[in-house]
DNA sequence: CAGTATCCCCCCTGATACTG
DNA sequence: CAGTATCAGGGGGGATACTG
């Protein structure tokens, strides 16, 4: 974020979200604030960040709209930091990246954290794609149509 | 990658897929490449990105499984860059990316390219989070079962 | 606790030149 | 075209000290 070249404006979604939430710590702060973390102090013992780039971090996401602050919950002096509905947005990106990782980044002995069905506890199921009409498509079914988004 | 502090042993599948395609360019890459891109010079001029920059990402994705070599399938002497079945699982990682910033990231009115099925040209549904037996879940259904080990 | 302010290093990154 | 090598800068990011 802040870097020299953006691609903002390159017409393609995924770089624009990559200039939004593509630095390394950025996301992991966002996975934090769903694990219910709220607290600076919490954010940084857990994420072992340092304070000065923590709140450049937070001050980041906070101004595209991805954070807000509230007063504390615990009727204690300080901020706490959650998600907006933007920012609840991302957790299907989590979500994504997590299956990507626990297929392809661990042996199946090791030992990792899982998200879980809040009521039966039980796995959620694989991220689909799909068509319009429901059908499953493989990325090979698929095509990207360079922006041709007419001018309605 | 490659930076100070690893979170590869974290326990979290979140945090271990940062670590490996976590920086700015390497998804941009793995996107190009899902648009087939293969050579060299088609990654670098569409990226902008600088030589040096880039030799050191191609190698590191290859490295880590995500691309791996393939003679030039025009017959010259050079080699292409394509995605393993590994890296073809960060497709959705790539959706989940694109939908977000669609959604929350342009205006109505704004330019931009359009996932669609290959065959009928309709676009893509957007992703969903279901549970186990196919329902439908929101983020604030799930919980996190903290591994074993670590925390986290 | 929740930050801000400094210092400073290292490495990411770009630019350029060189090679096969 | 497909890289490698080298140089230079800027800022990401850690450590520490300080403040309310």
């Amino acid at each position: 974020m802040a870097k020299r070249v953006s691609l903002w404006n390159a017409g393609c979604p995924v770089a624009r979200a990559l200039d939004v939430i593509g630095d390394w710590w950025s996301l992991l702060i966002i996975r934090d604030a769903f694990d219910g973390v709220r607290r600076f102090n919490e954010f940084q013992s857990g994420l072992g960040i340092a304070k000065g780039m923590l709140a450049t971090r937070l001050r980041d996401l906070t101004e595209r709209g991805i954070l807000e602050t509230a007063p504390a919950s615990d009727g204690s002096a300080y901020r706490e930091y959650v998600l907006t509905e933007k920012g609840r947005g991302l957790f299907l990106v989590i979500v994504a990246l997590r299956q990507w990782a626990e297929e392809h980044l661990y042996r199946p002995d090791e030992h990792r954290s899982l998200l879980v069905d809040g009521k039966s506890g039980a796995p959620i199921a694989r991220l689909e794609l799909r068509s319009g009409e429901g059908r499953t498509l493989e990325w090979s079914d698929t095509r990207v149509n360079k922006g041709v988004f007419d001018a309605m």
